[in-house]
Order: structure tokens, then C-alpha cells, then sequence
DNA sequence: ATGATATGTCAGCCTTGTTGACATATCTCA
DNA sequence: TGAGATATGTCAACAAGGCTGACATATCAT
């Protein structure tokens, strides 16, 4: 197998070479761990007639009770036109509920009904499946690190507002 | 907030808790970290009129030169169709050469051209940067750890192909 | 009352996946 | 040598889920 990094590899000892030297296999693990990763919801979505669009609005509706629609599309950078496609469905099918907002009416409440959190529920416990597989039989340190890794590989633009949003105000 | 897992959760102390309460930390981390880690080189393939399927396909190849269109579809587990879409394009553009197998001449064994290395090479180092100010300040065995986790997140079934495939013959 | 804001909707386009059907070249094996 | 298997290419149609642009409505804020 020839060489696909042509110069570059031992030129420079020292600090260049980590600066500049691809981490193939971290990026190609990732790629192939989160293929995995969203093919278990995959399977059941297909039953119901969803698709992954459909989990990542009803994830987050299931986890936010009462979140607007500005702050869904805030958090799943799509705009509303791809995002009402999806929603229109779920609230449809009876998985997600909207409410007029009370404080300012122009606002859409969104809440998952009991069959949505149901099935978001459904979802997360098989992707929380795979995952303790994962985390099974490492260091007990290992899900803190591999936590506080992927924080740190969000934009830092966004990382803020992401530690608030999935780790809200709690105490660890 | 309302609690958005209704039952289930201080119900059973002990194993039971450990399988059924979700992971949400983990799941959604894992959203938000691969959404930014994919959109650096996806800014840099517009400007080549390519996309992610593009990239997906340039990058294996150059990784693993002389592959055969067999082995790449094993590899990114799409259909033929979807792939030759992608491939016609990246070889007309000058960025992959096929040629003809030489033991099987049925085969076409796909190489990056100069322009191609050149392209997959940057955008490996755009998200190796990326990885690289993650683990800068983590504990130093936080890469191996990372890599380990990743892999035991793949299905078991893919999981001895794709450390060949990642890791080769290598030394590590 | 007016302009800004939150949402909804129509229409059309792109990328990237899918299926099914069929063609061609080449290899393998009886 | 001839038949069937294999590797690849291609056409056509379709679906999901992104996008843009334009415009409508209701409500809020000043």
C-alpha cells in the first residue's frame, strides 16, 4: 500500500509534526462509530414512518418540554421550512403537541404527548444501549473524558450554549 | 422543566438503572460534536462544487490507494448507483483515477490523483486540527482512550473490519 | 398606529440515498 | 470451449431532508 501522505510525515520532528499530521484513525473512527450510532433508531423510525429528521425534533421536544420553535431551529441550525415539514408530521401523527405560547401568544409551545415521549424514549435507551456496551469493561473514568472530549470538539461559538442545553443546571 | 423521563427513574437502585436511564449527556454531545466536525470541510468541498458523499469517497481512496469500487462500497455501505454518481464526478474533475485492474481486468483500481491527495490532505488537517484542540490540556492517554471508546461504540460485527481498515499492519 | 417579531406556507431546487432493470466485459470451472 | 458467475456501468424513477425566496398572518412593543 503506497504512501497517501506524500511529504510531511518525517520531516519536522517536534511540534509541527503534531500540529500537521492527520489523525486518520480518530477521524475515521468517528465517522464509522456515529454511522452505527444513528442506524438503531433508524430501524424503529422506519416502522412508525419517520426518519432521523423526525428523532432529532422529537428528541429534543421530549427533553425540553415547552420549548418555542425559534429555540428548536437555534438548536438544530436548519431552517424552519425543512424543520416545519418534519413537525407538521409529528404534531399530525400525535407524537409532539403545540400550544400557544401564554406570556406572548405569538410563540408555538411544543411538548411531547405520551406516545412521543414514549417513543423518544424507546430511542434513547437503545442508543444508551450501545453506548454502556461501549463504556463497559473501560476505566470508570472513561465516560467524563469521552464527555468532556466531545465538548471540547464543538465549535467554541456554540459549546456554551450546548453545556447549558444538555447539561441544563444541574449539579455535576 | 418538567421531567421529561416519566417513570423509570428512581424506581430500581442497583443494575437496572444502569441499563435503562438514558445517556442523554452522551447522545446529544455526540450530535453536536459531529455536526462541527463534518461542517469545516463541507465550507471548503462548496468551493469545489463538492459535497460530503465527495469527500467520504476521495478520502478512502486516498487513504487506501489501489482500492477497487468492491471494496469501497463495502466501506461506505451505499448502493453502486449512489457511488458512481459521486465517483463520475471526482474523475472527470481530475481529483480520482480508475484504472483497470491488472489480475482481474474486470476490476477498475481507484488511485487519488495529485490534485486529490492534495484536497483530502487539507481537509484531514482542517479536522485533525480540530481533534488536536480537544485533546490539547486532556490527559495524555485521553487519545487512546477516545479511540478505544469510538471503536467498542461500532457494531461488533463491522468492528474487526474496520480496525483492519483503520489501523492496518500497522505497529500500534 | 406602526414597525418588529414569531410563525406558517407555497413553490422550486439540490444532494444523496434508494430500487429495479439491464448491458458489458472478464473470469472460472466443468 | 462454453456456461455461468462476477465486477462494473448505466438508465430511470423515487424519497428524505437540506436549501432559497417570497409572502401571509398574528401579535407584541413603542
Amino acid at each position: 500500500m503506497p504512501d497517501a501522505i506524500p511529504a510531511l510525515k518525517a520531516r519536522h520532528p517536534g511540534k509541527d509534526v503534531l500540529a500537521e499530521t492527520p489523525a486518520y484513525d480518530l477521524i475515521e473512527l468517528f465517522f464509522f462509530a456515529y454511522r452505527d450510532f444513528v442506524s438503531d433508531p433508524d430501524r424503529i423510525l422506519g416502522e412508525y414512518g419517520f426518519g432521523r429528521a423526525h428523532h432529532r425534533v422529537l428528541h429534543f421536544v421530549s427533553r425540553n418540554p415547552g420549548l418555542t420553535i425559534a429555540e428548536l431551529l437555534d438548536i438544530l441550525q436548519i431552517t424552519k421550512q425543512s424543520l416545519n415539514r418534519v413537525l407538521k408530521e409529528l404534531i399530525e401523527k400525535d407524537f409532539i403537541e403545540s400550544r400557544m405560547g401564554t406570556a406572548d401568544r405569538r410563540q408555538r409551545l411544543l411538548y411531547a404527548t405520551a406516545q412521543g415521549r414514549e417513543l423518544a424514549l424507546k430511542l434513547a435507551k437503545l442508543q444508551t444501549r450501545r453506548i454502556m456496551r461501549a463504556l463497559s469493561a473501560m476505566e470508570p473514568e472513561a465516560k467524563e473524558l469521552v464527555s468532556r472530549y466531545l465538548l471540547r470538539l464543538i465549535d467554541p461559538d456554540h459549546s456554551a450554549h450546548v453545556k447549558h442545553l444538555v447539561f441544563g443546571s444541574e449539579e455535576t
